[in-house]
DNA sequence: AAATTAAGTTAGATAGTCCAAACAAAATGA
DNA sequence: TCATTTTGTTTGGACTATCTAACTTAATTT
């Protein structure tokens, strides 16, 4: 296989936007795109003409947008990477909706499949392993909160953790 | 105060990787600095004067270059977030070594301080919370490669937890 | 000190991303 | 259907980030 030349941050962000204007309206168009990524509609039309080249989207003057194959592959794993970071800066770190959101936007091309799919077992690891939980995600907050680690609480926590662990079991 | 225009990612790298130069041996020359950032020599004379114009180096044709307070500042702060997530990527995440490397160093543009001061805070939380901890993320990369979860001995180690975290405490 | 090599700069080219404003096509609706 | 509005395209310009190749300055070696 040929490795595929890397695309450009806005390349997928294109494919990102198109994808998701095409679910919510069968189809996309220029304005949306435009509106959506901030830019000008005179600016969309070039890129588009450069994923037409790309073989990413179907394209012709003056018509409607949709992705090809190929397209949508890309579209779909760029929209994961972002469900997943933002998954974990909004879950786990805490971050207020907004942020992570714009977070996770950038994110999303600097992280690979394999290190995705490693934070997808993570963030399933978290909350599934009978040590943490959401529970010990509200410890961290409570950490943050107070300063500095304040591990009192932590017989008792642990009592917790095992009966609750015990109850999941039966 | 007025907000500081954000710098873009070519910018930021320049001033980490000066900073970087600037520590290994006292000075920074650009033929370093092209070769730190794979690019021409050319491509960086033009993109020094830039960082000049901007008060982030000390820069005269010919001469040495340095970073200002300024651009210490900033380029300090760039180098902690490449740190903190490769900490993250690295020890939590168990990827190796070089993507660690090369995914904190695309991120690192991408997350900002409120974001990479969680991100710290959880990193500590992880490794000082009695219910985590090294072995907890052991426990991870056994249940990353087996497939699926497998809670069969989690009593045993919420035992463990508990007798260690007694040991700890005297 | 002169010759050679290494490092830095300049100039011109290209590609990508964007804008604003003028223009063209398509859709709407009276 | 015709006029109006909306949408899409074109054009020309700007700016960033790069390259290569030619050239200049500085450093090193003999």
């Amino acid at each position: 296989m040929p490795k595929e030349p890397q695309l450009s941050e806005t390349v997928e962000n294109f494919l990102e936007v198109i994808l998701e204007v095409e679910h919510r309206n069968k189809v996309a168009r220029a304005k949306d795109i435009a509106e959506k990524l901030g830019i000008q509609r005179g600016s969309v039309t070039g890129a588009l003409k450069n994923l037409e080249e790309k073989k990413l989207i179907n394209y012709e003057p003056y018509s409607f947008i949709t992705l090809t194959a190929k397209g949508a592959q890309i579209a779909k794993a760029i929209t994961r990477r972002h469900t997943v970071l933002k998954d974990f800066l909004s879950r786990v770190l805490q971050l207020d909706e907004e942020t992570a959101e714009a977070t996770a936007c950038r994110m999303e091309h600097a992280i690979d499949e394999p290190g995705i799919n490693r934070l997808v077992s993570f963030l399933e690891y978290i909350f599934e392993c009978p040590r943490t939980g959401n529970d010990w995600i509200q410890s961290f907050i409570e950490n943050c909160r107070s300063g500095k680690g304040n591990w009192d609480k932590c017989d008792h926590c642990l009592d917790d953790c095992k009966s609750r662990h015990r109850k999941s079991k039966s």
